[in-house]
DNA sequence: TAAACGTGGGC
DNA sequence: TGCCCAAGTTT
């Protein structure tokens, strides 16, 4: 460990500090729906839907998430279509393949009980560090570091730590600095407390220093550089992909629909038709000579496009131009495409790009 | 290590 | 509008 560090661990009251976040988390740590019990199948759950998603939007799915699959064993079961449509619009999808993966090898290996050592944990699927280290210390009392973006933010202010939290090796330091700081009796509440105060408190913009029941021990505060802390290089901008896709009727009223590849952006989820607007795409009537071979039938586009949908990811955006049309003749789809009726499309799992161009196909055009 | 991987909210 | 941010992990 880097010496200044260490020497600012030391002039710590560390006794004094536990018992001044711990009291204030006690007494206003917010009423979440995960924290009414410490079932580590939830506390797991709820870690997993809060990775890089906010509060409020999690909390709905999580009360869903629970009232569809209740214990280990019930989400263990579920099929993969249901799975990923529990998980609809909450993104990062690879997620909750890695928990059902993850859950499975648990009934299994493990006869439904989450292990409780850093060592098998962090071999389940989706399980990093931080979260081996939340599910341990919050659902089995385990003195292990949890170390998020908050964690990060509220000790780089506290102890004056200037290294950049954006490089994966950074990590560690706060990790290290966790175990010496850690509350053994109370490692459940000590590690909330700190993301707790990070997320009410100490927060990334603007801090209520005043308020904040630590910062008689906060070495930023006192130096009056809480704002440029935590130091964070920021990522490079995003690529842009122009699309055009098709929402496509059969004469019998049913609508075209894809499975996307089980790798990579989206994985598994189903869309329209939908192809790279490069120079043989560009085209109407090349769209539609594409559809036909893919579907083995007759394809007729609309004139115009009937909406433009815009969608930015966290590492790209997509423009897309979107057509209604029909199809007919006697229809033999690939493997990944279906045709299924406006209710049976709802019961699968569209990314949002793809749910907006539903719904505006559905106002504007034909239902 | 850097990049991939979603989405919605705040300013 | 555009950029940053949010309880990260995988490759």
């Amino acid at each position: 460990m880097n010496e200044q560090l260490q020497n600012n661990l030391n002039d710590m009251a560390i006794e004094k500090f536990q018992k001044d976040l711990l009291n204030w988390f006690i007494r206003e740590q917010r009423d979440l729906p995960w924290r009414k019990d410490s079932d580590p199948y939830k506390v797991w759950v709820s870690e997993i839907m809060l990775q890089q998603t906010r509060v409020d939007t999690v909390i709905p799915y999580y009360e869903r998430f629970l009232k569809k699959f209740p214990t280990i064993e019930a989400f263990a079961d579920a099929d993969d279509e249901s799975v990923l449509k529990i998980w609809e619009g909450l993104g990062y999808y690879s997620r909750v393949r890695n928990l059902h993966s993850a859950v499975k090898e648990v009934v299994t290996q493990y006869d439904g009980k989450v292990p409780n050592t850093l060592k098998e944990i962090s071999k389940l699927k989706g399980v990093g560090p931080y979260t081996a280290g939340a599910i341990l210390s919050i659902a089995y009392g385990v003195p292990e570091p949890a170390v998020d973006g908050n964690v990060m933010r509220v000790l780089s202010r506290i102890l004056l730590i200037y290294e950049d939290i954006a490089k994966p090796s950074t990590r560690k330091i706060f990790e290290e600095a966790v175990r010496e700081i850690i509350n053994r009796d109370h490692p459940s509440y000590f590690n909330q407390a700190l993301m707790e105060l990070g997320a009410l408190i100490c927060t990334p913009t603007s801090p209520s220093c005043l308020l904040c029941p630590v910062r008689e021990h906060c070495l930023a505060f006192s130096a009056g550089v809480e704002k440029d802390l935590p130091v964070k290089t920021r990522k490079k901008s995003t690529k842009h992909v122009d699309l055009l896709a098709a929402v496509l009727k059969t004469d019998k009223g049913k609508f075209l629909i894809r499975k996307r590849s089980s790798k990579g952006l989206l994985a598994n989820l189903w869309e329209f038709p939908t192809v790279e607007d490069g120079e043989f795409m560009q085209m109407r009537t090349a769209l539609a000579k594409y559809l036909e071979e893919e579907v083995d039938a007759g394809v007729l586009l609309e004139t115009g496009t009937f909406t433009k949908v815009d969608h930015v990811f966290s590492h790209l955006t997509w423009s897309i131009n979107v057509f209604a049309g029909s199809i007919s003749g006697d229809i033999e789809v690939r493997e990944n495409y279906l045709l299924v009726t406006k209710e049976e499309l709802e019961e699968y799992a569209f990314p949002v790009s793809h749910q907006t161009i539903w719904k505006t196909y559905k106002k504007k055009v034909k239902l």
